[in-house]
DNA sequence: CATGAATGAGATTTCATTCAT
DNA sequence: AATGAATGAAATCTCATTCAT
């Protein structure tokens, strides 16, 4: 037998150092020596484990996401009625993100991959199923809601749900470039508005 | 004199092809060789009319927001009724964009940019102020139609702002990964919403 | 006992696919990994049996060529007369290499060994002691041909082996290159007419 | 106007040297650093006039063949009777080589690269040409030579092509292994000895 | 003014070899 | 005796920037 490793650990160790390295200074600034450095372990070891920069990075992206996904959905299930599982799941995406905000510029990275010639297919594939997904649930709750009486019958699902969605996404992006203002009271706020209307 | 206007139309050559490069293929894969062949010059012109690569892109940056800023505060200052102007806002903005959609990309890398250590200070500040520029301009028309009765009082205005705008930017990520569907028709619909209300 | 045939059947093991790999790919895009893969060993192995891969490559070659010696050989020695005793070395030499001419590369890779700084001693000396070898082998032929009247008594013995060997050599490589064409056709009209001479 | 260079120049500068530099350590164990060391140029120019690095060796690999072709086959068009166009293409191909034994191991890189994996195609093709080029030559003058009474009408003009290209090629071989052998003497008596017959 | 040849630092990636298990 | 994870030197190639012409 060769040296016995965890390779789980081990993985893990360079997922998390590098994509800290590549929410820092970007997937192009960031050099496999730097990520080698930051993960404490050789070069060579990281294609150990990873085919390539593209992969490693790919497979950054992946793991945060995972972790913030598992977060915002977890609420979507939770409650029972839909005005709160609606603001539960808007306020948890906001929470997660805020909780891993160093690590946000990773998905600027990746939106910025989906425009890359290079790096097209792969990273906006990724980002469209995702939002698709996002999409798909929250659409879905949307529905029922409205079958159940809680919500108008002549909304639109799907405006809604996209709609919501790039709110907390655009929210987001402002939060993380001033982080002054409280994002979670505004997302708060915003949804009672949209419940119960804003004109007089 | 005819001299300077030669100069600035060189610029704006040079401006107009550099920033569908970038949109194309990224900052960080777009060679200076690449841009001197697009514009049409050489390499040597585009270091006499910008310092470096970052400068050109960050000048191709603010030429393109230039032009949508324009598109989308016009309907914000019209003649016409709160609602009217708010929707117009985020329905202009909206178009505005998707005329443009071939350029989107570059203020995915924007973003990317302003979360990269090198770049960071320079670019966050300009979204910053962008963002801050939008927010208030909103929250401004906002708190008028409040005062005028148009909208509800209890309403945060600056809550309101900042989720409208993101709510816009978010749906434009979407649109530009999935251009299927209609994004206009889902701002009107939205907007629509939230000034009814969408509980029952 | 048994440990040690079991050591010279891995030994052979490693040899037979390391051969075939080099063969394919050449000594330096071929790597110790490709030849561990390929014999069914671990790499760790490959050093147990070859001090490194210069060595195991050098004793590719050794292999190689003792069989391809033995066959070429042969002939010389058989009971008959000097004339068909040349003609079946030029011909057993052809076909020996014809029917390995999978391997045949890793002879213009030894070549091209011998040439190279880093190993050009050891490999050179091999080549030249084995051509040494066959010119003695062949003009020590010619010379008690010409003795007992078989050939003529004026013909160079020396230039006649190395053009000898240099034919078949070279025809080795035009077949190579090109298996269109049938070489040890080639070689026994040439033989002939060398005998026969070719002027009118 | 850029600085001005004579590119011609430049391009030769870096061919002679690199051409010496891949004889002396082959191929691969020749770095780009040390050509452009070798050449006097910045590794970058190496780019500016050559592809990559395969390309590079390929150019020296024409450039020296083209010089080598043209000693060669200027005394097949010179003399007057057959025997000695053959003789003198035969002595003037060894001369030309044996002037230039010190880039001879280029040779035996191209031959080397004919059988790897990544250039096999191109250099093989090469090869394949250049061989075919060099038959054609031979069989057509061989044949003229029947036609004329000079040579007897029942040698395959190909074969001896083929074996005479290949007797010069292999010579070469062993006269680079071993240069204290006087290589046109043994082809000068080889070719009389091949006209006049060796059998007694 | 404009050009584009020249530079060389620095990027990603490969791989022979070692050695803990 | 055998394994294969780990290492890091060294390779090829790119490209922003300069500056002689």
């Amino acid at each position: 037998m060769a040296r016995a490793v965890d390779r789980d650990a081990k993985r893990l160790k360079i997922l998390e150092a590098s994509t800290r390295r590549f929410a820092q200074s970007g997937f192009d600034a960031t050099s496999m020596d730097d990520l080698a450095l930051a993960a404490g372990v050789s070069k060579g070891s990281l294609y150990d484990y990873f085919r390539n920069k593209e992969d490693l990075f790919y497979a950054c992206f992946e793991w945060f996401e995972a972790q913030l996904l598992a977060a915002s959905m977890a609420r979507l299930a939770e409650q029972s009625d839909a005005k709160a599982r609606l603001i539960g799941f808007a306020d948890t995406s906001v929470q997660a993100l805020q909780e891993n905000i160093a690590l946000y510029p990773v998905m600027l990275e990746v939106w910025a991959a989906a425009a890359k010639s290079g790096t097209r297919e792969r990273f906006s594939q990724a980002m469209r199923t995702l939002y698709a997904q996002f999409r798909a649930q929250v659409s879905t709750l949307v529905r029922s809601a409205q079958a159940s009486g809680d919500l108008k019958p002549d909304v639109d699902a799907e405006a809604l749900a996209g709609m919501m969605i790039g709110a907390v996404d655009g929210l987001l992006l402002q939060y993380w470039l001033d982080p002054s203002f409280d994002p979670r009271a505004w997302v708060k706020s915003f949804m009672n508005s949209l419940f119960s209307g804003i004109g007089s």
